[in-house]
DNA sequence: TATGAATGAGCTTTCATTCAT
DNA sequence: CATGAATGAAAGCTCATTCAT
């Protein structure tokens, strides 16, 4: 099915994209309409299920994309020789920025189908979810922890800005004017923060 | 219409917001059916609807309970002298505990109710929500900051623990064998690292 | 069930008597609520459904006393020697006014009654509803019509009247402020209007 | 809406119409069952829902279709220059006579619904019900009332009038058996009573 | 006798999905 | 390929009726 829908050209597939993105970002898997998919993709329902076959296929083929999107994104923007700390999760953040420029919803519907309590839907990503998450965690083992204070817990650090920076774009989102520049600023200021307690004087 | 609810035996109370709560911590508003919350709680569809009217009059109730409820426990638990950022913090999150002892869904519900995107939704617990918040900022009033380091934003600092204490929260929900004891123990080892950060040598 | 109705205060009888009527006549069977009966009555649940079984129960026996009761009314009004046509209807007017100071909405209720269009209840009435039509038959039959013009078609000309009356009754209905002594000289008008043109000179 | 409910074939526009006039005819707004109105229609319930939004927005539909259709058969029947009171009566009847060729419960739709208590379906209605009214009355103004009797009262003469038709036609409608000439030529024989009482010598 | 909490069938409405064109 | 009319299961809600007290 997804050969079918490569054939169409590139400006219709991420108009479709997009308006999926968009609606399943901001209503969650249960309260997404196709309806309103369509309408924001522009196109008929029937086309949809043609290419879809049903809504959790287009979720699935959405997580699916979205995932090796922003895989490649990472793979592009993080060094893979940086080992510092600080400067990795910099270059993390301006890949998720690059994302946003073609795709403004996908940050938010990749942070939102972690947690979806909907089962079809945590069945259908859980395979590429792991892929991402793996992706990360490799991204991080470049990291050299020396320049960090002794007997600090590593785990933990990251946990607490992986959750503020997800936390944040939340918040930005909510907030209905999103701006991904002010975003990607105001984490660096936390990043920032976080170095300066962090970090071996 | 509270009035004929509040008459009922407590258990049987107490059966119908536990019930509640957990189907909207775990659906949120759109994907709870009352259906299953009659079922939860053992009591008919008609019933349900006798005494809270309709489904938002239902999570209406339930965050007003939540909230006063929540409300109640800090006030109980945290005490208005202590001056020190993590003595305080320790104090909240005992309170939370003691909450979960009644209600384990509670905490849930109330941080997903602050994300829910259902207009109708929103509107119902606008108001309380601000009443909950507000204490939460009253509590933070009575920190005495001079014993963090020079020149930490303090403002962040909140934010971050605070995002970090709720997505701990979130991702021990989702891995369903939830645990009060642990995660009250997980959150301490957090502010224990933050302590050891931010804290003047 | 009717017994223990009657074992009643009349007072409590009355009031739900009248409570059945007024919800009724303004929202025909289907229309009617039970619960706006029982609370417009000042009784509970229960006890309707004591007495009267069930809905349509009540319906009936509400049908039942009011046929009877207007019986007794036109027995009590209507002179059996009088023979003019517009005297007789006069005195039949004259009974319905009687009704009520009485029973405010029994005359709306059993006219409503007659064009119910659910099946239950028109068959609950039907045998009555006959009662009380031959009753009007027979008070018609002491009518002499000498005393109209040659060639009349009697059966239309009641007709028109009866159609007329009844018109303007729901009309004083619907209008919400019902004063029965307006409504009363309003059909004598029209009674006057017709005696004008139906009699010899 | 109206728009796509337009695009569709005019036989099943018309099977559609029929069948809702039916049941609201026949049970009023709040006893028509959207189910018996798609079984009648042979249609599906959800396409009842795609077409008129809701049942009240079904009933307004029906409403304003049949207040419409009846002003234009009205306007094709009536002739503008007939003065004369009988003439212009019969002239009505069989505009009437005409819309049940069509649309069988039409008539008895239109009338049921001035007398309909459910304030959700008087508010619907309202405005076109005033429209139809204006129509009727400027036929009214047509007429020379010089051929009639001195001192009749014009407009009680014509309340009669209308109340006897009205009543005639729920009669026939009520004794199901339901032949539209029949009705008319009953109609025609009560005007030509009326005729012979009130027109001077 | 009297209460009103409790029930569940039935109603309106929504929405993912199908299919003739 | 593309459309959107059409479907029907499922959801929220109502209300006559029952029953423990």
């Amino acid at each position: 099915m997804n050969s079918k829908f490569f054939d169409l050209g590139k400006e219709k597939q991420d108009r479709m994209i997009n308006a999926a993105l968009k609606v399943f970002a901001l209503n969650g898997y249960k309260g997404a309409s196709t309806d309103d998919i369509v309408k924001e993709a522009g196109i008929s329902k029937g086309l949809l299920f043609h290419y879809f076959t049903n809504k959790i296929g287009l979720y699935t083929f959405i997580y699916d994309y979205s995932a090796r999107y922003m895989i490649l994104e990472l793979t592009t923007e993080v060094d893979q020789k940086e080992t510092d700390f600080f400067e990795v999760y910099k270059q993390m953040e301006t890949a998720k920025m690059q994302v946003l420029k073609n795709y403004p919803y996908m940050q938010e519907f990749l942070y939102r189908a972690n947690y979806e309590d909907v089962s079809e839907a945590m069945l259908a990503i859980e395979e590429k979810k792991r892929l991402l998450e793996d992706h990360y965690e490799n991204i991080r083992k470049q990291i050299d922890y020396a320049a960090l204070k002794e007997g600090l817990d590593i785990t933990k650090l990251h946990k607490m800005i992986d959750l503020t920076i997800q936390g944040l774009m939340t918040e930005h989102f909510r907030e209905g004017s999103f701006h991904a520049e002010m975003l990607y600023q105001e984490i660096l200021a936390y990043l920032e923060m976080v170095r300066k307690l962090a970090q071996k004087e």
